[in-house]
DNA sequence: TGATCATATTCAATCTTTTGCATATTAATC
DNA sequence: GATTAATATGCAAAAGATTGAATATGATCA
């Protein structure tokens, strides 16, 4: 039996792309930004998480090439480079779904980010 | 600022799904099962792998079931339990391919396995 | 210029995954 | 029934990811 190791670059480099979207947050992160940008301080009233925290983790995802930064005074904010990485989020999950369970809402209940507060005024939702 | 944190069933799920693609040999398995069920010699001589590394990532994707095994005489043939398992693939794939590299092939050199040996006999080619 | 608001970084403890080695199981053949 | 071929499992060391606490940066406002 030949045994040959092939080099797999190609399924190396999937394989470390992967490792983007093996945590919730993140992918909490991306569902988020695939609707729109947000800054920091809306994921925190959305998520219900430190600030802290959820920079680390959009720091990774920033490294990785997923997500791009844009400064506005006070505010960062941040969406998706490719708007095919929901594709991906999209895949695994009519994969993986029941279809029963309904998706997690992401809207807060309160947020007095700057674009929220425009939102809130007009729809009273966020 | 209402912070609430919310439980992300979904993205945990999700997330931990998300995981059975993050390592290169896996990938390579489950692009090999992506064109027809395989035994593990065959996977063995094609991707120049030791019978107990395979065989343990062959494990992790069993039990988290992506695929499932047929036995048959000496030999255990695998397959994808979903095809739509290579949606997953061809998103990232997509995303993330310079279009430059070429596939690596994962064609063995040759292949001694029940399956193959029919095969060469006939296109001399696995 | 000093205080404040939004966001980022660093570091260490903990937890999980990966890898390699040795050994076990099971079906077929002699 | 002993042997062989194909595959599976268990375990421990090494490597990597996650989490939390503390602290840093940098833009704005008074």
């Amino acid at each position: 039996m030949n045994i040959k190791k092939l080099d797999l670059g190609s399924q190396k480099k999937q394989a470390n792309y992967f490792k983007y979207f093996t945590h919730p947050v993140r992918i909490a992160i991306l569902q988020i930004l695939g609707k729109g940008e947000a800054c920091v301080c809306h994921m925190e009233a959305v998520l219900g998480l430190r600030q802290a925290y959820l920079s680390q983790q959009l720091a990774v995802l920033r490294e990785g090439g997923l997500i791009t930064d844009r400064k506005d005074g006070w505010n960062v904010f941040y969406q998706l480079t490719d708007p095919q990485i929901l594709n991906v989020l999209h895949a695994v999950h009519s994969l993986i779904s029941d279809d029963l369970e309904t998706e997690t809402s992401l809207v807060p209940e309160s947020c007095s980010c700057p674009k929220c507060a425009v939102v809130l005024e007009k729809n009273n939702c966020c």
